[in-house]
DNA sequence: GTTGGGGATTAGGCTAACCTAACTTACATA
DNA sequence: TATGTAAGTTAGGTTAGCCTAATCCCCAAC
């Protein structure tokens, strides 16, 4: 409508994926926090979003919590794609350890077109979930309102001697995710909360025959449905 | 050495990779071949000139030759790896047409770490050569001086009644690519030359089954082998 | 030797992204 | 109500890249 879409840059590409995560989990986005994620101050933060709400691709309110607008959202998706897209072809073509795969889908993300995407989604045979269980936009069954958490539960919201199914963990820190990786926390697997001790601030699992201590706040992190 | 080597930008690979492509095919490089290559203006690459040669990747001559300095040579030959690596992967494993491999090949050269590249190559069983024909730095058997031509010649130095091997085909012209791709003149392909008509402009092809008949000026730009 | 042209270079400007160092709000709580 | 803190904002600066419009320079051909 209003021309020619131009081109979105890497900066512009993260700061719309860091709005769409946060939604995607319910966190309020609010400039502090794009800096904080991105690693850059709150001054570059601050330009930038005024750019991107310059270009119609996110509003500010007035408590200043930003929002995608329909335009942002869209771009913001198709990053998401991609990204999504070039994790499950790390892990699963090329045998990439999870762990690896985000910060090498970053650099990949903004590189891949529409085709090659649409090439990988076929090659992949239309995955509809990231290794770490994140929905892929555009994918079966895809809606913008699925992938906001519905009867999905974090880890630490669960009673004690409650069985659930991993959803999602978390997708960047590296060593967390190797850990869970080893210990066969990962998406689709099942396990037992056995003990939560909120006093000292652990919850004990059992995950495939083993037990494994985790703390309430990284619990927080992972995404489960009650069995 | 001197420290950890900073991060090429898009730029900066860019004309890496163009200086390197110019030297492969024994051209003469200076800026003014860059700028119109890369589409910029001169005052443009005389600035990214500079800034490369201050940042040690290239030297330019009295007679403002440029060339690659060994850092600025590993960095292209990188580039150039991950380019034709992930040509390779597009016609290889997700069919894309040649014409179209080069465009998508550019944009995710730069987002493409060793590490996948490593990847990649292993996934492609280790190819030696793009699918255009041009060779894969750090293939097997590659060496710094292999890509400069050697027994090889441009089509429109072989004699009528040859019979020629085709070794490469231009890699940027998509029209021309398409062309070429549909009437099988190709990497391996064997063609024989019919007819020389200098004095109009054409060179005859038998390739096939089929003749075609294609303009000096382009058969230049086709290297092959007499068989 | 003058002139024309191809290149190189300079001057002057612009935007996006990045930074640090203030300074200002606004809210919440002592 | 005063004060503190979190967040936003402004000011002032940097670099890479990109541009147009002059120049400048050198060489070759007339």
């Amino acid at each position: 409508m209003a021309g020619v879409a131009k081109p979105t840059s890497v900066a512009t590409d993260d700061f719309l994926t860091t709005v769409f995560r946060f939604t995607e989990e319910g966190k309020p986005v609010i400039a502090a926090r794009l800096a904080e994620t991105l690693g850059v101050s709150p001054a570059t933060a601050f330009g930038t979003v005024r750019r991107m709400a310059r270009d119609g691709l996110i509003t500010v309110s007035r408590k200043k919590e930003i929002s995608l607008t329909v335009a942002g959202n869209k771009l913001a998706e198709e990053v998401i794609r991609r990204h999504r897209l070039a994790e499950r072809f790390l892990t699963d073509i090329l045998n990439f350890a999870w762990h690896k795969a985000y910060a090498e889908a970053h650099r990949l993300e903004h590189g891949i077109s529409q085709e090659v995407a649409d090439g990988l989604a076929e090659l992949l045979n239309n995955p509809t979930t990231c290794p770490h269980g994140y929905p892929i936009p555009g994918s079966e069954g895809y809606t913008r309102t699925k992938h906001i958490r519905s009867h999905l539960k974090s880890l630490n919201e669960i009673r004690e001697g409650t069985s659930v199914t991993v959803k999602r963990v978390p997708e960047e820190d590296v060593e967390l995710l190797q850990y869970l990786e080893e210990h066969n926390v990962s998406p689709s697997w099942t396990m037992k909360v056995i003990d939560v001790a909120d006093f000292k601030g652990t919850i004990t699992l059992e995950v495939d025959r083993h037990q494994i201590v985790i703390s309430t706040d990284t619990a927080n992190k992972i995404v489960v449905k009650p069995n």
